[in-house]
DNA sequence: TCGTACAATGTAAGCGTTTACATTACTAAA
DNA sequence: TTTAGTAATGTAAACGCTTACATTGTACGA
């Protein structure tokens, strides 16, 4: 037909196809602005030349990337990856693609990353839980980019999450550790002051701890980083503190499979000797031995339901709202009724 | 200073700045290309604007996106997660950022993740196993694209790969398991229709018995799809196949912690009574119990070197080339020596 | 002092879409 | 027929950056 030397534009399709570029771009917007016969003609002339829009121009004529960003710790842990996937592909059926950045729980690269994610164009962003600096929100703000909380809900935070409330969740479980007639309790955490949802799981074991007459100050705290390695390493720790405790609350399970793998080289019993409780519901916690006793998440849901929330957004403009979800508690093989 | 409606944008940096459009981009692109006190009256109006590059904009005058695509099966396999997020990372140290795409197994779908983030504007893909339709190459070509393989490497792709010898690896690991004594073997395997991984785990294992005197049409070969508890069922088939079977391979360590669950239920002692033989090396291989005999694969220095050289090919034009990584065996306690 | 070379800056032309608005082509009622 | 109304299409102006090229400023040797 004619020379071409790069790729063909929207004036190639409409050369091609002899109608005028306004055409050929309703033609690919809006199919049903423009009659049968030239819709035919244009899709030909796309084909032949095998046109794809230049994404660039497109963003920049209507300001829209449909891309959504996530923000999230990181994917090696199995919670997130696990909800990342749901959400993406929930973004997929409303035609969203997704950018992924991690901060390794910290702080400074989230902030980081959040700047990033909307220089790249980001139309929404996903965010894990709530604390966070608030001048990053007026910046998003600022930009125009709305973002959504997942993995934890609150019902105090002024901002959109979804999520479930993580220390109702802990405090029911304790509930039932203490029903069980375990009174001197010990807890390894994820370290809290960056991590709302560690505090929040802290905070619900204080709270059962004072409903059934137990002095929250005597629960035996100690704080690690994320890993088996480390939560085996704390398990040590706690057994070493000699402070009776019959109960050993994990943040999260990859924490607790450590504290099992521990209580085996200690030649503990688990549950006779001392039970371990987890966070999450993992395939860790399934596959462990014994298998762990743990709070079922519904990890799959929230980023179907996140991703729902923002699709709507950006599309029909209906403004984001908290959405509550339940979590479970699982009684596996980790806890026994403490000996009479 | 100026009445502003919406977003500043470059032209209004330079003329806060009073200084040349062109100035203030050099600013930004090439700081070294301009004096000092320009830079600095520059970088005065850009805070106190609360500028932000244009991202389509900037994506219509560059070409580039400075975004990298990865398309995987899914993320809530560690050993793709966990790649991933080194991918990430490393691609963030070179100023790139990760747009995700996933396609549980699907190959229909992995040409329409192809193409989505193509359109998206990927500078370049990151792509799991060799095996797909040419067409989908000549595309990738069209738009100049380029893709990296990884997961998998093989001296005769024609494609450059960073990943590793499947086949070599499962070959090594059947080698020594007939040594200790194994003579009937079974394979529990992933689809290998659509995965060129499995198709290569499963030679090996036929290269090995081969090599060692065994008929590798005595191998009882079973395809399952992904997760514990397809592994479980699997397992239970093999068993009451009643093939002898005293070494069973699987495919991958979900597989095979699934198949661990099994034997557990059907009463049967690992490894005495039979023995299992995972793939991957995730943390379920660790955490399982007893723990599992597996490859290890080094999945964080897959995606790191991905991510270099990708990262290389597009800001410096190097061209991508082939990276084999190594795989090693790890002895757990799912295997023994048949008994005599 | 002048001239030259190079550093710093400015001018303005793209980049490839979308879309408001203008125009033309139909359809159907009068 | 005519005409009003609507459907289909066309025209052309944004959108906000980068960058080739042109211009101006500056330093330094002769």
């Amino acid at each position: 037909m004619r020379i071409k030397n790069g790729t063909p534009t929207l004036h190639d399709v409409a050369f091609a196809a002899n109608v005028s570029t306004a055409t050929v771009s309703r033609c690919l917007n809006f199919p049903d602005k423009v009659s049968a016969a030239t819709r035919q003609k244009v899709s030909a002339a796309i084909n032949e030349l095998g046109y794809l829009p230049n994404f660039g121009a497109k963003v920049m004529a209507t300001n829209r990337t449909n891309t959504i960003g996530a923000i999230i710790p990181t994917m090696e842990n199995a919670i997130f990856a696990r909800g990342l996937q749901a959400f993406q592909e929930e973004l997929l059926l409303h035609g969203f693609t997704l950018l992924v950045a991690s901060t390794s729980y910290r702080p400074e690269i989230e902030q980081e990353q959040i700047r990033a994610l909307v220089a790249r164009g980001a139309d929404a962003l996903l965010l894990i839980g709530h604390e966070r600096d608030p001048e990053i929100y007026r910046f998003l703000e600022n930009q125009g980019v709305a973002a959504l909380t997942a993995w934890a809900y609150n019902s105090q935070a002024e901002r959109p999450s979804v999520g479930f409330d993580n220390r109702a969740a802990m405090r029911e479980m304790a509930v039932k550790v203490i029903e069980m007639g375990h009174r001197k309790l010990a807890l390894i955490s994820a370290q809290r002051a960056t991590n709302d949802r560690a505090q929040a799981r802290h905070s619900g074991i204080l709270d059962a701890m004072a409903e059934n007459g137990l002095d929250p100050n005597d629960l035996y705290l100690l704080e690690t980083t994320y890993g088996i390695e480390e939560g085996a390493q704390a398990f040590k720790q706690v057994m070493a503190a000699n402070t009776g405790a019959t109960a050993v609350f994990c943040g999260n399970d990859v924490l607790a499979v450590g504290a099992l793998r521990s209580a085996r080289e200690l030649n503990l019993n688990v549950p006779n000797d001392v039970s371990i409780i987890g966070f999450d519901d993992i395939e860790l916690a399934q596959v462990a031995y014994p298998a762990l006793t743990t709070v079922h998440v519904p990890h799959r849901e929230m980023g179907v339901f996140a991703a729902q929330a923002l699709a709507n957004l950006i599309k029909e403009g209906i403004a984001l709202k908290s959405i509550p979800l339940k979590t479970k508690l699982v009684f596996r093989d980790t806890l026994a009724a403490v000996a009479p």
